[in-house]
DNA sequence: GTCTATAACGGGATAGAC
DNA sequence: GTCTATCCCGTTATAGAC
């Protein structure tokens, strides 16, 4: 999900009560199906921007333009359930930017800084809300709900698996591949808290130069 | 405050409801000062595992063997108040942790990764609970609690200094000295998420290896 | 300064009509 | 499937006794 969809997402649900409650032409897109993935996509956006614990069922179902009971007829297991689905939503698409950024530039070390200047702009451009989908979630949740810290796991194996392939595709031999994509990541995701943070993308620009240097010294790069 | 203290700590509160009730000797060290100083070191430990929403007032008071209402007489302003107060205290106690890993060899490149070991058994020996106490409640309050994000800038700013004055010393130029500086708290912030996350410190001891990399290329290093 | 008690509110979740 | 209404609980914060 792009920036400027979630705030056309969070802006319809403010403004639109009345959209709610008057009935809804049946010939249009709003079947089941279409309800359930709104519900997660606002509750992606949701967790992305302020974290689980401050994400209530009702301001999703507010954003989603949905009842909480919708929420619980679609997702028996409740927040925790939604959360998990959300999460994996979230985590896809950011796994999509990432491989935008890495399908940039055959070169692995200017792909590699092309995530980080990636991330700045989608950073900056949406006033440093719409960051990692993963991080707060994670890392508030860690050790207490398993279920979503096995989702992030999943998410950022699959990154980092991403940033790996890119990187033996050049030439890096695969041990090497393997941990630096891990340092990729882990830089990125550490870049990316400091600019949000502090409003400023420096972090995440420094992090640029710093990946290619990294990418550039390693063996058979 | 070491992992060994916030487990005592906790364990104390659980423990000890007979000795929150039954008279205190006024000879102790109970002081009022005292009851202020345990419900920041509380709330700091509480904040650096679960994060500010998670982090209830009566659990704190729990954690401190002090009642709710001590809590709001010592900090009017209640949970932000407090909360700010003690990220500031967490956010010092960090700074020594990286001090520490700084000053344990002459050589930048060794002190940088000597750092990121430092983090990595921290992390691992507290059971992966104890990561940096500013991360979980700056990312969960971005933008929605000035004085919180406030006091995470000012924390990770003071954080990049230390690393900064280590390298100018050892004759990196001042401005690849900052840039590099900022790199290394993002790398050390992300890959302790991903340790914490993961359940598993190679992302730190990955991390140890790329820092020292990078420090050691970088101009006059 | 610390206790007990409680107000005021919002949270997750469910029941049953339609 | 979706709505209205509601239950129960935990939360922040305050009041007043001691």
């Amino acid at each position: 999900m792009r920036a400027s969809e979630v705030r056309e997402a969070g802006a319809t649900a403010e403004a639109g009560e009345a959209g709610r409650t008057a009935p809804r032409r049946s010939g249009g897109r709003s079947d089941a199906a279409d309800t359930r993935c709104r519900i997660i996509e606002a509750t992606a956006a949701l967790l992305q921007r302020q974290g689980y614990e401050s994400t209530s069922v009702k301001a999703i179902a507010g954003a989603a333009n949905a009842s909480p009971s919708s929420v619980y007829h679609f997702f028996p297991g409740g927040k925790q359930e939604l959360a998990i689905e959300a999460m994996r939503h979230g985590a896809a698409e950011f796994g999509e930017l990432i491989a935008e950024g890495l399908a940039s530039s055959p070169d692995p070390a200017e792909a590699t800084a092309a995530c980080a200047l990636l991330l700045a702009d989608t950073l900056r451009e949406s006033d440093w809300t719409d960051g990692c989908p993963v991080a707060v979630t994670a890392l508030e949740t860690v050790g207490r709900v398993p279920g979503l810290q096995e989702a992030a796991t999943e998410a950022l194996t699959h990154w980092r698996g991403l940033v790996a392939a890119k990187l033996r595709e050049s030439g890096i031999e695969p041990a090497a591949a393997r941990s630096l994509a891990g340092t990729v990541i882990s830089m990125l995701e550490g870049a990316e808290l400091l600019s949000r943070v502090g409003g400023d993308d420096t972090p995440l620009r420094d992090a640029a130069v710093h990946l290619a240097q990294l990418v550039r010294a390693s063996p058979r790069g």
